[in-house]
DNA sequence: TCTGGGGTCCTAGGACCC
DNA sequence: TCTGGGGTCCTAGGACCC
């Protein structure tokens, strides 16, 4: 409940770097080495610790473009290894959890806390300082803290503390009363909520920082960035309007894409890519007793391919006659709604699906015929084999076996997970 | 032959985030 | 030669209704 009278004051823990953080715990000969972790397929860089941001390798950037800098200078590369770093994120929140009672995981890196919820503690950074000891001697990873009166200005004060290595990793900027100093040193761009459509539209025209942002009318910003642009500079002038979300809150849509790791050309192997996508969907919003009420299917060439001809992308709507979350009819579904859209003669690079309208298993009133009990206990045999003996030990037969268009993951560090051989194929 | 206006609901696409 | 994946939210515009 929002009580009028209390000063509100949020903070924002982010690790920094955080996958090559991860890979660092491991292999303490990196540190002080430029370190950088790939995205999926190896494609693009994700993570990079100070060296090798130094050393000018740019966020999002394609990993055969850094190639030249990377032997140049001898940096560590990296596949992502999502098992290392989510057990890794478990354990940094762990930790945030114990010591402030009011949290939100925002993403597997980052926390927003209400940090006045702390009751008998008077200067927040000093207490942020000492979580951030704790964090970094239990496990390993460095993590900057940001306090702000709201989330927007606790980020930009996170921004601050890692930009700032001298100050210890904890920023408030509460403390500085007078902001326009502050904020005229924080490009648009830098801003959270303004993306890099909005930042060129700003400076388009002669907005260039924070604090240029704040001055303009109210009107003009509703008008050029929407409700949600209003709600930014509300944020950055002390105004909370992004309260801390639940994180039990149940999610919208789930989705399942991958580029190949070798082009797709047959409808053959593109029914086995789609039928593993559908499967994992299917598998994780079972998980959660989730059921969806729509399949959106995508499959596209190399959007950086040069020749128009050669592009090709589509995608197709699958209204479901029932909410399900049964693999089977989920892909017969998805393997229809593929012939419509599959064009021979384009070389595929990437696919996926989207389950949406999602509601709770039980909430409809559709109950279950006595064959769909049969489909059911099916996929609960399915979950089970799978949780127990590893992912993919029991599947559809449309998947496949060889997989030859399965993604590349050539520097990874460990491999957590077991590699049984194919236990059972399930013909359906 | 002439052919309204206002409301709701849904969806695709685009913007943002990490 | 080689360019990630998984989310959310907002809006414009079409479909439909009276």
């Amino acid at each position: 409940m929002y009580i009028k009278n209390k000063k509100r004051i949020f903070a924002l823990a982010d690790c920094n770097s955080f996958y090559a953080s991860c890979e660092r715990v491991f292999n303490p000969k990196l540190n002080n080495r430029p370190v950088v972790v790939l995205s999926n397929n190896d494609g693009c860089i994700v993570a990079r610790t100070n060296e090798a941001k130094e050393l000018g390798i740019k966020m999002g950037e394609p990993l055969f473009k850094a190639k030249k800098i990377i032997e140049k200078y001898n940096v560590k590369v990296f596949s992502s290894n999502y098992a290392l770093y989510g057990s890794m994120s478990n354990r940094v929140m762990k930790i945030l959890e114990q010591s402030f009672p009011n949290i939100e995981i925002y993403s597997i890196d980052e926390a927003f806390m209400e940090i006045s919820d702390l009751k008998k503690i008077y200067d927040y950074s000093e207490y942020a300082k000492k979580i951030r000891e704790i964090i970094l001697k239990w496990t390993g990873i460095p993590v900057s803290i940001g306090i702000g009166e709201t989330k927007t200005l606790a980020k930009i004060a996170n921004q601050i503390a890692k930009d700032n290595p001298k100050i210890n990793g904890v920023f408030d900027i509460t403390k500085i009363k007078n902001k326009e100093k502050i904020l005229k040193k924080i490009k648009v761009g830098k801003i959270w909520g303004i993306g890099n459509k909005l930042s060129k539209f700003l400076i388009k025209n002669n907005i260039y920082n924070a604090y240029e942002f704040i001055k303009q009318d109210n009107r003009w910003v509703r008008k050029n960035m929407n409700v949600l642009g209003l709600k930014t500079k509300m944020e950055l002038n002390g105004i909370s309007c992004y309260e801390l979300e639940n994180s039990f809150k149940q999610r919208k849509s789930c989705c399942v894409s991958r580029s190949f790791g070798k082009k797709i050309t047959s409808l053959k192997n593109m029914r086995e890519a789609v039928s593993t996508y559908i499967s994992r969907a299917a598998e994780k919003i079972r998980n959660e007793k989730l059921v969806s009420n729509n399949i959106n299917l995508y499959i596209r060439t190399s959007p950086f391919k040069k020749v128009a001809k050669e592009y090709y992308s589509n995608s197709v709507s699958i209204p479901l006659n029932f909410p399900t979350n049964n693999t089977i009819i989920l892909n017969k579904a998805t393997l229809l709604g593929l012939n419509k859209i599959f064009k021979k003669g384009y070389l595929y690079q990437k696919a996926g699906v989207i389950l949406s309208g999602l509601e709770n298993e039980n909430s409809d009133l559709n109950l279950f015929e006595e064959d769909d009990k049969k489909k059911e206990f099916l996929m609960n045999a399915f979950d089970f084999i799978n949780q127990k003996y590893g992912n993919n030990s029991v599947r559809i037969a449309s998947e496949g076996i060889e997989k030859k268009w399965l993604m590349k993951r050539s520097k990874c560090s460990s491999n957590f997970t077991t590699n049984l051989k194919d236990l059972l194929v399930v013909k359906c």
